[in-house]
DNA sequence: GCGACAG
DNA sequence: ATCTTGTCGC
C-alpha cells in the first residue's frame, strides 16, 4: 500500500482532518511527526473515539484463515528520548513465511492512558503500513478492538482509519473478566464486560496462559480466533506479533543506539 | 476519593 | 511498554 493511497483512504473515511504531510524519508526508515491536529488531551481523544466508533464494521466475516496475506504490527518505545518505532511484517498466511517488512520511527504522540492506547501507537503504525508495497491483507495488532471501555480500542481504530480487516490479540485481560478456558490448544471462553461478550480468551498452546482476542474491524469474532490459532502453531503469541515485536525493537535500537 | 487499568 | 541476572530446559 502506497502512502498516497493511505491518505486517500483517510480522506474517504471522513477523517480528512488527519494529515500525514509530516511523513518523510531518511536513511532507510520513515521518520514521521505527529499530525498537527492529532488530539493533545484526553478529553478530545475520547471525543474522537466516540465520533469514529460508529464507523466500525462488524457484519463481515473477514478473509478465510490460511489464505492470502496477514500483517503483524507492533511498536517499541524509548520514553527517555521520546522516540517510538513501529514495524509491519507481512506473512504468507498459508506458510507463515515473511513476505515483506517495513518500519517507521517517530516522536511519541500521546502518553499512555488506559483506554487511549491508539493515540500513542497509530501515527507511527500508519507510517510503517504506508511503506509496504504489498497490500497488508488482514492486520493483527497488540491490544484490543471492541474489548474496550467505549468499544473502540486500537484494533478497531486502526481498522476504521485504513478500512482494512483488523483483529486485536492482547496478552492481558485488561479490565474484563473470563472463565478459565479448557487446558488444550484451541479451547476458549468468553471475555466479558459485565454480561456482554467483548472478546474471547483463547488457549493457543496446551497448558499455557490464554491470549485475549477481540474484533477490530471487518472480521467476526470466531474468524478472528481461527486466524489467531493458525498464526500460533508453536508459541503462545501469533507469529505476526512475534515478528513485528522483534522488528520494531531492532528498528528502535538502530534509530536510538 | 481510591485503586485498577491494552501497550 | 520498560527496567534487568540468573536459571531451568529442550
Amino acid at each position: 500500500m502506497r502512502l498516497e493511497q493511505l491518505v486517500d483512504a483517510l480522506d474517504r473515511g471522513g477523517v480528512g482532518q488527519l494529515k500525514y504531510e509530516h511523513v518523510c524519508k531518511a536513511i532507510g526508515v520513515t521518520i514521521t511527526g505527529t499530525p498537527a491536529d492529532w488530539p493533545r488531551d484526553e478529553e478530545r481523544a475520547r471525543a474522537l473515539q466516540d465520533e469514529l466508533r460508529t464507523r466500525v464494521v462488524v457484519d463481515e466475516p473477514g478473509p478465510p484463515p490460511g489464505s492470502g496475506l496477514v500483517t503483524g504490527v507492533d511498536v517499541a518505545y524509548d520514553d527517555e528520548r521520546d522516540v517510538v518505532a513501529a514495524a509491519a511484517v507481512v506473512l504468507d498466511a498459508a506458510t507463515l513465511e515473511v513476505v515483506e517488512e517495513a518500519t517507521a520511527v517517530g516522536r511519541v504522540a500521546f502518553p499512555y492512558v488506559p483506554g487511549l492506547l491508539a493515540f500513542r501507537e497509530i501515527p507511527t503504525v500508519l507510517a510503517a503500513l504506508g511503506e509496504l508495497t504489498s497490500g497488508p491483507g488482514l492486520v493483527v495488532c497488540d491490544g484490543y478492538g471492541l474489548a474496550h471501555p467505549r468499544r473502540f480500542g486500537l484494533a478497531a481504530h486502526l481498522g476504521v482509519l485504513t478500512g482494512l480487516p483488523v483483529v486485536g490479540v492482547a496478552k492481558n485481560p485488561f479490565t474484563f473478566t473470563y472463565e478459565q478456558p479448557g487446558p488444550r490448544r484451541g479451547d476458549s471462553s468468553s471475555l466479558l464486560d459485565g454480561g456482554e461478550e467483548v472478546g474471547r480468551a483463547l488457549r493457543t498452546q496446551d497448558g499455557v496462559k490464554p491470549v485475549f482476542v477481540s474484533v477490530g474491524h471487518r472480521v467476526s469474532l470466531s474468524n478472528a480466533c481461527a486466524h489467531t490459532l493458525r498464526l500460533s502453531p508453536g508459541f503462545r503469541l501469533p507469529e505476526t506479533t512475534r515478528r513485528a515485536d522483534a522488528l520494531c525493537r531492532k528498528a528502535l535500537r538502530e534509530a536510538t543506539g
